[in-house]
DNA sequence: TCATTAATTAAGGAGTTGCTTACATGACGG
DNA sequence: CCGTCATGTAAGCAACTCCTTAATTAATGA
């Protein structure tokens, strides 16, 4: 394909960092604040808000201001793609499929 | 909550990839050799052997030698982990209760 | 007005990713 | 044995990631 910047790309990228998934734990249990979700981290300020950047970027979470504060919200509709595409690749009733494909294709030996 | 070398980080990094995610479709219909699923790509062959060395290091396919030929097959367990982990975060229920406490924060007004 | 609080932007550095070309390995078939 | 086919390893490069510190914006409240 292309070059990674699709929506699934950075949905999964999004997720293939330990902070940025607690980070969206804690927002499954309720909205909160930037300075709420730093705080179980040892980590600068500008990080957090670099994470809750590629989050963003994501569809993961929107960002509403409030006075001083940016109150960050859960937004499910990406998960729900990626959902769907790895739902599609782990069926059993296909792999089961290929594994008497590759068995009749080793019976007949020769090339694959 | 350390590095990003944990199971589940590897394989949500596998998966943000169009290549990577075009290859284990094409694996998911059954086994193939590097050339086979190389063939589709624009790509050199280290840049696929590269590709192919990150699915495994994530555990989703495993490469089995047969003469000069390295058979890749699909491994879907890793895939569950990763499955586990997005329907555990895009509940409805969770989701209506969050825009609730939300709500209610906001009718109190102050300080989140 | 001015210090404080909340968060972002800017700039930079160490390490990683995703590709490349060139070379190496190892099995097969004449 | 020797050329060929299938694949991997090495080295290098541009771009990106994830963190840092320093400076900036913007709202609050005495």
């Amino acid at each position: 394909m292309t070059d990674g910047t699709d929506e699934l790309s950075l949905v999964f990228r999004a997720l293939a960092d330990p902070t940025r998934r607690a980070m969206l734990s804690r927002l499954h249990r309720g909205s909160a604040t930037v300075g709420e979700l730093a705080e179980p981290f040892a980590m600068s300020r500008p990080a957090i808000s670099q994470h809750l950047a590629v989050l963003e970027r994501a569809g993961l979470i929107e960002r509403t201001v409030t006075a001083q504060w940016r109150t960050c919200t859960l937004r499910t509709e990406p998960l729900d793609e990626a959902s769907d595409w790895v739902e599609r690749h782990r069926g059993e009733w296909n792999e089961r499929f290929d594994l008497l494909d590759e068995q009749l294709r080793r019976m007949r030996g020769g090339t694959p």
